[in-house]
DNA sequence: CTAGTTTGTGAAATATTTTTAAAGTTTTTA
DNA sequence: TAAAAACTTTAAAAATATTTCACAAACTAG
C-alpha cells in the first residue's frame, strides 16, 4: 500500500497541484478544504495518514488550530504551508511539534524533496522494531517477541522494559526509572519498580538475565 | 563540556551574531572564514564538532564544495544558510545529505531552535569513559574494566576509585575521601577505607599498585 | 636497632539491599 | 457492575556489601 498524505488547502489550484506532484512519487493523496474538515478525516484516517500538509491561512479553523488539536493525540508529521515573512509563527510552531515549514510560492520539486526526507526520518521503516540478543520490542505493536515468540507484557512492564532497552549499557538509578516510566509526580514505593523487574525477567526466561541488578543504584539493561 | 558547533561564513560580522546566539545557550563556537579553513578545522576537530552552520555563498571553496567532501568521511548534521531565492540548490542539497536550510535574513532564534531540534534528534546521547593505563570507567553503565575484561565493583569500591581516578596523582587524605565517598555524616573507623582499598587493589589485579600508599596521609592513585 | 605508629589482611559480625511471594488496591474490561 | 487484570505494598528470606576486629607486616623516628 502506498504512503498517504492528507493534504489541507482552502485553495482548490493549490490541492490539485500537491496532488499531482505527489501522486507522481506515487504518494496517496487525501484532500481537506478547511480545518473542520481536516480534523474530521484525520480523525477517522489516523492509522493511515503518515504526513500532513497543512495550510496556515484557512477559513473556520486555521492551520494553528489543526495542529494543535492533531498533536493531543498524533505526532504524525506536519509540514505547514505558509506565506513569507511570518517567522515569529514559525518559532511558535516548533514548539507546538512542526516539522517543517515551506513558505508559498514554493517550487514543487522542493516539497517533495522535503517530503521524502520527512518521512524517511520519521519512518525509517514502516515499523520500527529494536532488537537486541534476542528480545525484540516492536513499537508499534507494542509487543515483546522472545526468541521470535510473544511474550504479554503490561503497560508498566512494557513501559519499564523499553526505557531500559532504549538506554541499553546505562545503569538507570531507580529516581530515574520514577521519573521516567511512572509518572513525574508519582509518590510511592520505589520496592514497585522491583516487582516489575522481577515479573519482566520472569517473562524473558532466560534472557531475564540482560537485566543487571546495580545495588545501590538500580538496573541496566545489556546484553553479555 | 558543551556541546561544539562550527560556523562557517566569510562574514565577520555573520560570525559573530551567530556566535552570540549560540554561546548564550552553552553552545561553544568555532569560526571558521571560508571553506578551506572550514575542512581543516573539521578535519582537526571532528570528534568534537557537533554540528556545522555552512554558508553556502563563499570564496575558496563554496558550501556545496564542503559538503560534499565532509559527507565522504562524517554524517555530522549540517544546517545550510542560504540567500533567499536558491530554492532549485535545496533541492540539489537534500540528496547530499543537508539537514535543515535557513535562509537569510533568518530570526536568531528561530535558528536556535532549529539547531536544538536537530541535535536533539541526532545526539540521543552519548556515554564517557575515563581510562589511564588500561583502566577503564564508564560512568553511564557503572562499570569497570581492566585490560578490557569487566570487574565487578561494589558501590563503595567503585565510587572510591572513581575518586582516586577523578583526582589523579593527588594524594588524598583520609578524611577528604570519607567526605566525598562517604556520607558527609558518616560516623565509622577511617581503616574501613583500607579495607576498600585492599579489596580494590585485589581486583585490579597487577594494576593495583596504581594505587599507592601515602603513609600518613592516605591514597593516591597515579600511574607509574 | 627498636619502640611506636601506621597500614595490610582475612575473617567475623553487622548492616543493607534485593528477591520473592503473597496480599491488598486500583483500574480496566466485558 | 462484577470479574479479571494490572499495579502497589508489605514482609520475610536470601543475597550481598560494609564495617569492625585482631593480628601481622611495614615503615619511621630517634
Amino acid at each position: 500500500m502506498n504512503t498517504t498524505i492528507l493534504v489541507v488547502d482552502d485553495e482548490q489550484r493549490m490541492r490539485t497541484l500537491l496532488k499531482d506532484f505527489l501522486a507522481q512519487k506515487d504518494y496517496s493523496v487525501i484532500e481537506a478544504k478547511d480545518g473542520e474538515e481536516a480534523l474530521e478525516i484525520f480523525q477517522e484516517k489516523q492509522d493511515i495518514i503518515k504526513l500532513i500538509l497543512l495550510d496556515v491561512m484557512m477559513p473556520k479553523l486555521d492551520g494553528w488550530s489543526v495542529l494543535r488539536q492533531i498533536r493531543q493525540t498524533s505526532k504524525v508529521p506536519i509540514i505547514m504551508l505558509t506565506a513569507r515573512g511570518e517567522e515569529q509563527d514559525e518559532l511558535f510552531g516548533f514548539e507546538l511539534g512542526v516539522d517543517e515549514y515551506i513558505s508559498k510560492p514554493f517550487s514543487p520539486k522542493i516539497l517533495v524533496a522535503r517530503v521524502e526526507a520527512i518521512l524517511k526520518r520519521t519512518n525509517p521503516k514502516t515499523n520500527k522494531v529494536i532488537e537486541y540478543g534476542g528480545i525484540e520490542i516492536d513499537e508499534s505493536g507494542r509487543t515483546v517477541k522472545v526468541d521470535g515468540k510473544v511474550v504479554e507484557m503490561s503497560l508498566r512492564e512494557y513501559e519499564l522494559l523499553k526505557y531500559m532497552v532504549d538506554n541499553i549499557g546505562i545503569a538507570l538509578p531507580r529516581d530515574k526509572i520514577l521519573n521516567n516510566v511512572w509518572n513525574y509526580d508519582y509518590y510511592g514505593d520505589s520496592r514497585t519498580i522491583d516487582s516489575h523487574i522481577k515479573k519482566i525477567r520472569h517473562k524473558l526466561g532466560k534472557k531475564g538475565k540482560y537485566i543487571k541488578t546495580m545495588r545501590g543504584i538500580g538496573y541496566k539493561f545489556e546484553i553479555k
